[in-house]
DNA sequence: GGCCAGGACACCA
DNA sequence: TGGTGTCATGGC
C-alpha cells in the first residue's frame, strides 16, 4: 500500500512539473559528441557559461575528437575559459577524446551502442566522468532508460519526504527507477523539469 | 562584493 | 566510507 502511494507520488510530481513548465526539449545539441562535451562542461556550472565554451569550440572548428586532440592544453583551456574550472575541464575533454580515439577509433555510435551496464562502467573509468555525467551521457546521448540524479533531485525529493539526503547516488537512482515506468522519454523530461523547477525557485 | 550555477577528484582520518 | 578542500567564470 505504502509502495503504491509512493509510486503515485513520483508520477504525480512529474505531472505537476510538466503541467507547469511544459516540455524542456533536452539535450540541446547537434550530435552525440556535442552532448558529451556539454555534459562535462556544465559540471557545477550554469548552462549559459557551459554553452559559451561549447560555442567557442564550434565556431573555431574544434568540436570533434581528433581536432580536440590536436590542441595543446593551454589552447583548449583558453577556448573553455567561460565554463569555469577550465584547466580541469580541458583535461577532462582531452581525456574523453583520447579514450574515444584509442578505444573506438573515434566512432561515437560504436561506443554508445554497447549495453547500458558495459557502457556505464566504461564511462566511469574515464577521467572526469562521474556518476551523474555518465548517466547524462547514457540517457541523452545513448538514449538508454537511465534516471539522472543531481543535487536538485536530492533536495526536492528530500523536501517532499519521498527520500533522504543521506541516500547514495545509486539509492536515489533505484528509487526513481523503481517508482516510475522504464521509459527513457519520461526520464529525459523528468530530469530536465527538475532542473527547470530548481532554477525557477531561485 | 558575495553567492552560486545542469560535479569530479584527491587526500585524509 | 564519509567529510573536506580544490577547481576558478560570469550573471545577478
Amino acid at each position: 500500500m505504502a509502495s503504491i502511494i509512493k509510486k503515485n507520488s513520483f508520477i504525480q510530481t512529474y505531472n505537476r512539473l510538466y503541467e507547469r513548465y511544459g516540455p524542456q526539449n533536452w539535450w540541446p545539441a547537434d550530435s552525440a559528441f556535442e552532448i558529451i562535451i556539454g555534459a562535462i562542461l556544465t559540471q557545477s556550472t550554469s548552462w549559459v557559461n557551459a554553452k559559451k565554451a561549447l560555442e567557442n569550440l564550434k565556431s573555431s572548428g574544434y568540436l570533434s575528437p581528433h581536432k580536440i586532440r590536436s590542441l595543446s592544453h593551454i589552447e583548449l583551456a583558453n577556448l573553455l575559459r567561460p565554463s569555469q574550472y577550465f584547466n580541469s575541464k580541458a583535461k577532462k575533454v582531452q581525456e574523453f577524446s583520447k579514450h574515444l580515439g584509442a578505444r573506438h577509433e573515434n566512432d561515437i555510435d560504436k561506443m554508445l551502442s554497447q549495453d547500458t551496464t558495459t557502457l556505464r562502467k566504461e564511462l566511469l573509468s574515464i577521467y572526469g566522468i562521474g556518476q551523474e555525467t555518465a548517466d547524462d551521457i547514457l540517457l541523452y546521448a545513448a538514449q538508454k532508460p537511465v534516471f539522472v540524479v543531481d543535487s536538485y533531485t536530492r533536495r526536492i525529493f528530500a523536501r517532499l519526504r519521498l527520500s533522504s539526503l543521506s541516500q547514495t547516488y545509486l539509492d536515489y537512482q533505484q528509487l526513481f527507477q523503481k517508482h516510475l515506468p522504464n521509459d527513457k522519454a519520461l526520464y529525459n523530461e523528468y530530469h530536465a523539469l527538475i532542473v527547470r523547477h530548481a532554477k525557477n525557485r531561485m
